[in-house]
DNA sequence: AAGGGTTTCAACCGCCTCTCA
DNA sequence: GTGAGAGGCGGTTGAAACCCT
């Protein structure tokens, strides 16, 4: 069954006069924001609840910052993006001032390209599929190396522990944060879930991005060319393992932090259910 | 100056989640 | 437990502004 349209027939579209503007202005100082439909109707608006809603938010809100996006403002918008995607609300909070809508629409008519542009420069060699006839490629040889692994407790995140990789766990992807990346990671808000990015192997430069509950550890990543296991502890000692498909596969930890995002999420009650 | 193409961004659309009765 | 209303969000649209020839 569908749901009744949001916004009546006989209601104004399109740009708003400064009049109707006035109006909303005037009704959200006197009686404060929320109740939108009856916004609309008290204040004597031809407007849907929700245009009302969208106006206030994206232009008429005293505390929106106006101008340019800064050159600070463009690399915590590029950071924030490669770890959490297209989730323009979440990053609009981190920017004081802007909007979700300014932001998106800055990212697509800005950055996306740019962004685009970086990734295409980048020399990816990947054995991905091996040709017909050729010998298989190697895989690189894993050499002992200090990783960063990350224990995603309650906020603040605990200092990333220090971790021997050895020869012996050749084939096993590790979580590597950098200073810049860690200290990144702790301050954002997630909520209940943190996203962390996945994976550095070294000349292959496997990259993802998953969300975890901020209670897990994560342990390490088991990985072939397609596809990567996920080990994760939980609070109690429990050890889940997540296949993941189709890893993003980008070159560096700092361009890379992408997607899969709730990816974890889906198996969330799985792993919360019974005899878990 | 005019016309056509491109870019920008405010506003809309539809889906999802949350809340409450 | 269920359904409806409200709010929130990301994707998309289209009018206005801008640029180029």
């Amino acid at each position: 069954m569908g749901r009744s349209p949001c916004c009546a027939k006989g209601v104004n579209r399109g740009a708003w006069s400064l009049q109707e503007d006035q109006i909303l202005i005037n009704f959200i100082k006197t009686h404060g924001q929320g109740r939108w439909r009856s916004v609309a109707q008290k204040a004597g608006l031809k407007r849907c609840g929700k245009s009302c809603r969208l106006r206030w938010l994206n232009y008429l809100r005293p505390d929106i910052k106006r101008g340019e996006i800064s050159a600070d403002e463009e690399d915590l918008i590029i950071r924030l993006h490669s770890l959490l995607g297209n989730r323009w609300a979440l990053i609009a909070k981190r920017l004081p001032g802007r909007t979700d809508n300014e932001i998106k629409n800055y990212w697509n008519t800005n950055l996306a390209k740019k962004s685009h542009d970086k990734k295409a420069k980048l020399p990816i060699k990947l054995p991905q599929t091996k040709p017909e006839g050729e010998k298989s490629i190697e895989k690189p040889e894993v050499k002992a190396q200090t990783y960063n692994s990350v224990k995603c407790s309650k906020a603040p995140l605990i200092p990333p522990q220090e971790i021997q990789l050895t020869s012996a766990l050749q084939n096993e992807i590790l979580v590597p944060l950098d200073d810049d990346s860690f200290n990144f990671l702790m301050e954002i808000d997630f909520g209940d879930l943190v996203s962390v990015p996945v994976v550095d192997f070294p000349d292959h430069a496997r990259c993802g991005q998953m969300n975890v509950r901020k209670s897990d550890t994560v342990n390490h990543v088991k990985g072939d060319d397609d596809n990567c296991i996920l080990s994760l502890q939980s609070e109690d000692g429990f050890v889940h393992e997540n296949e993941m498909k189709g890893v993003q596969i980008q070159p560096s930890l700092d361009l890379e932090l992408k997607r899969v995002a709730s990816f974890l999420e889906l198996e969330e009650d799985e792993w919360n259910g019974d005899g878990h």
